[in-house]
DNA sequence: GCCGTAAAGCTAATATCATTAGCCAAACTC
DNA sequence: GAGTTTGGCTAATGATATTAGCTTTACGGC
């Protein structure tokens, strides 16, 4: 896709025309503007994360589960990397397709929570924690962030270990 | 400043040169381009916060340090929404003073692990998690990506508390 | 006090991108 | 087969970035 070949700040409607072979005022029979398109990549991409944690999530429970949807969100961003960044934007209220998008992904993050008996304003924190920690490394890492030889790969592992740690804990309070 | 006021994506040559009363053109006489000018906001955002997360440490240690250098740097992301974003951007090789700056603030972050014995690859590895957590969260939280009622301070402390938590198991290991 | 230069501004010109208006042809509907 | 929808086009406008080249002013050295 466009998007990740050029990046999503460089994805303009100018060289989406140029890629479709049409003259760009065409494409405004299609969307309704640069801000509509980065809406609709933002629904596509939010969608497919849903699906990629989803199917991360399928027969796996607890640390497992958490290891699993952990790295494939990662793997995502990394795969998609002009996607990536659209899925960032808010969910437009106004967009029942975005809404039910967003809820999937953060239901996949909260099924994997019920294995570790949270429920409540703890399961809230619980989410937030994990797409603060896993989004940030992602950023961070996309960025070109981490400058230290060290493995980011290892440095992931221990992210996540930190929030099943974290989880454990927390669950026997 | 103007890119607190407009947002970073909107922090454009023509708005500068109009707050500052000359004609567009008349910039380039103290920048190359908009892509230095975004250079420069990195830098001095990167100090500044290095300057904030030292002082915010300051006569502080263990989790009451933890908990300082996070609540300030979560503080100067929503105090000032355009610089911010700017000192994301990785620092730049040839920029000696880029290169300390995030050198400072990377090293304010290690001084307090020094409070949970963390050294060698542990303590990158806690560097990067507390930067995932802390930039993941206040990423997400700018971008109203945390649609639920509830009271996202409350969460905040709970993500910083599983980082104490991570922290001192890793420590013990 | 005068001269040369550097600093800092300007206008003009060019290129890219987004957007709107209005026209046209093919395809699809009934 | 007539009418409408679909999807493309050219032309024009406006914002932004960038470069080139001109002008004025302040300042240092003599």
């Amino acid at each position: 896709m466009l998007a990740d070949e050029v990046g999503y700040d460089r994805l303009t409607l100018a060289a989406l025309a140029a890629r479709l072979g049409v003259a760009l005022p065409s494409l405004y029979k299609h969307v309704r503007g640069v801000d509509a398109l980065h809406q609709k990549l933002a629904v596509l991409a939010t969608a497919e994360i849903a699906d990629v944690l989803t199917a991360a999530a399928a027969g796996r429970s607890g640390g497992d589960a958490l290891r699993a949807v952990a790295a494939a969100y990662r793997a995502y961003a990394r795969q998609h990397p002009g996607r990536y960044p659209a899925a960032q934007r808010a969910p437009d209220p106004a967009d029942p397709e975005h809404l039910a998008a967003g809820e999937r992904a953060v239901g996949a993050v909260r099924a994997i929570l019920l294995g570790y008996v949270l429920d409540g304003d703890a399961a809230t924190d619980a989410i937030r924690m994990f797409r603060a920690a896993v989004h940030g490394f992602v950023a961070l890492e996309a960025a070109g962030g981490f400058g230290l030889p060290r493995d980011t790969d290892r440095s992931f592992d221990q992210l996540i270990a930190g929030l099943d740690r974290a989880y454990l804990s927390w669950g026997n309070r």
